[in-house]
RNA sequence: GGUGCUGUGGCCGAGCGGCUAGGCGGAGGUCUGCAAAACCUUAUACAGCGGUUCGAAUCCGCUCAGCACCUCCA
């Protein structure tokens, strides 16, 4: 049985013992990608750390909400809430509807997550979606006086929040401080002080994504999507509120800040926070250039890369590092994960078909080996535990690994182990592997690869008259549902119908 | 300038006061027609300098190097 789950709270800067509003119900909010790009690895390892996380709450017996949303409007370019929205330059950049813009990156992102085997959210609620709910948040941050109106856009006065609350609790910020240490900050006509952030901008002539409201055509901000949402579904108050580190400020605050005045109490109670991917040390990010797509890793194709890499192999890879450290990325430890992968996965393949099998009296139950067994499986939970550590799990599940193919090439035999120790076994290292790990066999698609050699073979026994030979062959083929074709011309091959 | 983080053997990467992490790579061995796989054994570490402690990679101080956030970013 596992024992206690602790998170670090990124709140408190703590270790915390997991301990949910309402069990055995979860309800986790995780703010999902803008969708007017394709999603790099970078952005992949984040919701990867959190896919392992709904997925060990999930094992633990959790019911999790799992909430994720797609940012569709409001995300804007450049510095303090100036500049184009994202999605909206875009889409006069390919002469396409905004929304056909956040279609086609959506349907996107699903499919590389999908790829990844990241599982889906719950519920992946849209910006564009929940405009009225939005504006009706600006409203009661209006009415409790924390926010202020000026030319047709709505800004959340930070100032005046700070008063009662703290505005930085999270990212250990002090408002005087961000006041004098901003940076140039003259461009800011509209706003009172430049760290005030905005509820609703006012959409200029030219601007295609525009909906009405009290204050005129306009758009919602950023940050106010996640507040609206996240309480929406979730609930005033929910258990886990999770992002990339570089959310952390001024996102995540802005929710607070947001979420705190609206409702009165802090939204999530504990917050995680994931670590960049870098490359030679330095973020992967789309303005460096170090970027790549997660295609370009699947067939080779960028200059940083000198091979192709499976996204199994780069799920393992990203798995092999604490979701809290950063993580570099090379084809060293690329190719090196290639191997580990394989290695795990050789092993689930062997212990899926393993069946207790032949007690054995010259070789009773080794006390010594069992105990050291059963200490393993313990460590694995145990390291899931310490704050979702799936570098050490991994470690452990290596040496399950080395037991499991000592007893399949008949160096340790069942007896030694025992039944009940090697049903736990089996249980535990299937269970991490696949359901909480989320690691799958890669199995070659290209069929012809093994298609080709085999049916030279079926000719070379055809020609040798060795027909049991034949048959063998066909008979397995057959198995995977392929036929052989003997013609005229030559041997041939179809799906079977 | 402010806030925070990191520095572990050839490479990647856990560990956060005493006990072999692990993977890849190296060396030796077992098995094998050969090979591969697998199994066993093994070497190579905690940026530097001080301090606390019976004991430090792990705590404290300083130094050096690097990173992130403070602007859009997962």
């Amino acid at each position: 049985m596992p024992g206690e789950l602790y998170i670090f709270n990124s709140l408190t800067r703590k270790k915390e013992k997991f301990e949910p509003y309402n069990p055995p119900f979860v309800g986790m909010y995780v703010c999902g990608p803008t969708v007017y790009s394709d999603i790099h690895l970078g952005n992949v390892r984040t919701f990867l750390s959190f896919d392992v996380v709904f997925r060990y709450l999930i094992y633990l017996g959790y019911k999790v909400r799992y909430v994720r949303n797609i940012t569709d409007v409001g995300h804007l370019e450049s510095d303090a809430d100036e500049g184009e929205d994202k999605i909206s330059k875009k889409a006069k950049l390919m002469n396409l509807e905004p929304m056909e813009v956040v279609q086609k990156y959506t349907n996107e992102f699903h499919n590389v997550l999908h790829k990844f085997n990241i599982l889906p959210p719950n519920i992946e609620p849209s910006a564009t979606g929940h405009i009225i709910e939005q504006i009706e948040w600006v409203k009661k941050l209006i009415s409790e006086g924390l926010a202020y109106e000026v030319n047709g856009s709505v800004y959340f006065e930070v100032n005046k929040y700070n008063k009662k609350n703290h505005y930085g609790v999270l990212s250990g910020r002090v408002v005087e401080e961000l006041m004098e240490s901003g940076r140039e900050l003259d461009r800011q006509e509209e706003k009172k002080e430049a760290i005030d952030f905005a509820l609703w901008k006012k959409a200029s002539e030219g601007h295609l994504m525009r909906w009405n409201s009290p204050w005129g055509i306009g758009f919602p901000g950023w940050h106010l999507e996640c507040s609206v949402m996240s309480t929406k579904y979730l609930g005033d108050t929910f258990d886990i509120h999770g992002g990339g580190m570089d959310l952390k400020f001024p996102h995540h605050e802005c929710e607070i800040a947001q979420s705190v005045s609206v409702t009165g109490k802090t939204p999530a109670k504990y917050w995680i926070h994931t670590n960049m991917l870098t490359v030679n040390g330095q973020k992967m990010s789309k303005s460096l250039g170090n970027s790549f797509l997660p295609e370009e890793l699947f067939c080779g194709s960028h200059p940083l890369l000198d091979q192709p890499y499976s996204p199994m192999t780069v799920r393992f890879f990203m798995l092999q590092s604490h979701y809290s450290s950063t993580l570099d990325f090379s084809n060293e430890a690329m190719k090196a994960a290639c191997k580990g992968y394989k290695k795990l996965i050789n092993g689930l393949r062997i212990i899926r078909e393993m069946q207790y099998e032949n007690p054995d009296a010259e070789n009773p139950e080794n006390e010594q080996l069992v105990i050291q067994i059963q200490k393993i499986i313990d460590a694995c939970h145990n390291a899931m535990n310490d704050n979702f550590n799936t570098a050490l799990t991994i470690g452990h599940l290596f040496t399950l690994l080395k037991r499991i193919n000592a007893l399949h090439n008949g160096l340790l035999s069942f007896s030694e182990v025992g039944t009940e120790t090697f049903d736990k076994l089996k249980e535990t290292y299937i269970d991490f592997i696949v359901n909480v790990l989320g690691l799958k066999e890669e199995k070659p698609e290209d069929i012809s690869q093994f298609l080709l050699p085999l049916i030279e073979l079926y000719k070379d026994a055809k020609f040798n008259r060795q027909y049991e030979k034949v048959d063998k062959i066909r008979a397995s083929l057959k198995a995977s549902g392929i036929v052989l074709k003997d013609m005229k011309t030559g041997v041939d091959w179809a799906y079977e119908e």
